[in-house]
DNA sequence: CGGTCCATTGCGGTAACCCACAATAGCGGC
DNA sequence: GCCGCTATTGTGGGTTACCGCAATGGACCG
């Protein structure tokens, strides 16, 4: 099972059509009768795909979604409306809404965007995951490994290193071989491909690593 | 000047309103009457910005859309429509255009709009030229050094190189210096942060960089 | 206060990298 | 046939990287 698409529409025939479309396709689905109910369960880590009725009782999709992406949440989503709403689909679509489909759908169409999206989620999960493994690795490092570790990416030698830091270079060594060790490198070349990708996205997130 | 933004309508009303309003902000423009006249005309080099109306005579603008794409052009495309098309908004979106607006539209919206795209053009162009570069260097390189390049980059050792590749170490030790001085890296850890980012958008376009 | 973690440094040695100099050999063009 | 480009290999030597062993000192915790 990679994942369960929910449902979310105030009008329980839809839902259930929803439903009962895709398990008759093999895909397990959830229905909700709110955007508040569904937020409220939370249930983000099985959330493979989620389908967003636009106009509803309560919180319209829209907001649902808005508040989805601020708690963090990444699965992919698609949006069904009765209406010809240009300016939301542009704006859902815009702030990385997966589609937007407008009722009557076709059951077929609606399975496949399923599918996609779900498909969409399995990959950017396992690319979420080798990123999070060298990150938490990153965040292993004490404050003086990560200098000298930001240094070996560079391509600067030991001696510069040293130099930059104000140490002697053995003691450069000595991080050196800890860093490499840590995240998994043989040497710089593999750090530097390993890492640098990832730098970048951790801008604020570091913290001391150690003592001294 | 950073551009010219290009409007494409068939209603010569609303591309001189569009033009005196964008020449009263500053933004240089230029209308079209056809989607025809326009890519016939092909001014790629100095597209910044494009607004297409969606229903013209002749090519619609989603149509003239999926050309530049097929002619390789990446410029951000801005839909005007008169007509409430949710569909065509949402695939026109999700094949990459900018935005996709309702007239009749606001002034400022258009004017920021276009601006907002500019800036995105612009920023682009200036990535895409980074990695011009660092690929043209790789282009530059021997079909021979590029297999030692690769091998660099992975941080092998030159003798499991010389190993894998059935030649003497000081062959290998010959090609990684080329390499190194091709790409203009000081070791084999910048050649991989340099080179590894860029490596998976070149696959078919190697060729031969040398003789036997 | 002892234990733990980290930063720091030194010694000595192996292995790897980098380069200048020198030479052989195949391929394509003039 | 000579020239130029590339691939290939060797010799020898200076520079670095990497590692084990050993030790000192500061910060924090129970």
């Amino acid at each position: 099972m990679t994942g369960t698409i929910h449902i979310v529409d105030d009008e329980e025939t839809i839902r259930d059509a929803l439903a009962f479309l895709f398990a008759s396709r093999g895909l397990a689905a959830t229905g909700w009768g709110s955007g508040e109910a569904f937020l409220e369960a939370q249930p983000l880590d099985d959330c493979a795909c989620i389908i967003l009725d636009v106009r509803m009782h309560g919180l319209s999709g829209p907001e649902v979604f808005e508040r989805l992406r601020a708690m963090g949440s990444e699965a992919p989503v698609i949006f069904l409306t009765g209406h010809a709403d240009v300016p939301v689909a542009v704006s859902t679509l815009k702030a990385g809404a997966f589609d937007f489909v407008e009722k009557p759908f076709n059951d077929n169409q609606i399975v496949d965007l399923a599918k996609a999206a779900i498909a969409r989620f399995v990959r950017r999960q396992v690319e979420t995951r080798t990123v999070d493994t060298i990150a938490r690795k990153i965040r292993s490092l004490s404050a003086r490994e990560a200098e000298v570790m930001e240094r070996m990416i560079d391509g600067k030698l030991n001696k510069q290193i040293a130099g930059e830091l104000g140490i002697a270079i053995r003691t450069v060594e000595v991080h050196r071989g800890r860093v490499l060790a840590k995240i998994g490198a043989g040497n710089a070349a593999e750090l530097a491909r390993l890492v640098s990708p990832v730098l970048p996205m951790l801008g604020a997130s570091r913290q001391d690593g150690g003592g001294a």
